[in-house]
DNA sequence: AACTTTAATGCAACTTAGTCGCATTAAATA
DNA sequence: TATTTAATGCGACTAAGTTGCATTAAAGTT
């Protein structure tokens, strides 16, 4: 993916610190919560705020909120469900196509919590 | 629905403000916000927090995180969806029963994001 | 390459959600 | 009624997220 033609599409300006974090979460196997992905880039809160609100306006990235009550963000990828265990806390990104016969809704977000695999069998 | 009983089954000491609560949770149609919540009940915020902790605990009540960025509380129910509105930020309650075939996981909480029927026409 | 426009940034101050320790109070039990 | 233990209020705190404003940097234009 090309971060560069990503972000200019959506008449965005190329600044660093729109790479850093986007690069950052391209790189990431998994959704990053704010002190994961601020992390190492020195930018200011506010702008990294004011970032994410544009990448999420223009659905370059999209976030929700996992159990430790932290927001998670993770760069927009073809839908796909993110399950939240209540007990270990950890993120799994599902792969398996979940059906859902909504008509007249359009999905663009799927969280499902409970217990995941392990610690449902404790 | 019997709060007294729902509490104390629980081994929770029954109090005026869990009381307020749940009451109010169980008069209402759709998940409430803190604020909204909260609102008439006079009670420490604190106090609140542990309570809506102690409830989430012992499994009375569960919540979740909108697109205003506010968590919302109802009192947990038989398993069903909340559909988010990204456009119009509202929270329906989906009654049809969405089929998963996640082996080994238990869900207990599901979250879609996305267009609700009448935003989608726009 | 310098110039202009407009968007992006940093800073500081602020709001709101949520947490924690501690002394006090109220609920359940004996 | 006395005792135990959990729940409460208060105050102080942390961390997420926002806003206004002056400054700076990107992109487009001569």
């Amino acid at each position: 993916m090309d971060i560069e033609n990503l972000v200019k599409r959506k008449n965005l300006k190329l600044t660093t610190a729109r790479m850093e974090i986007l690069e950052k979460l391209l790189h990431a196997s998994r959704p990053l919560c704010y002190d994961e992905l601020k992390n190492g880039i020195s930018m200011d809160k506010a702008t990294f705020y004011r970032n994410i609100t544009k990448f999420e306006d223009k659905m370059i990235v999209n976030s929700f909120e996992s159990n430790d009550k932290k927001r998670y963000f993770e760069l927009n990828q073809p839908l796909h469900a993110h399950f939240i265990c209540v007990i270990c806390d950890k993120i799994e990104c599902i792969k398996e196509p979940l059906d859902f016969n909504l008509k007249g809704y359009s999905i663009e977000n799927i969280i499902l919590k409970g217990k995941c695999k392990k610690c449902n069998q404790i």
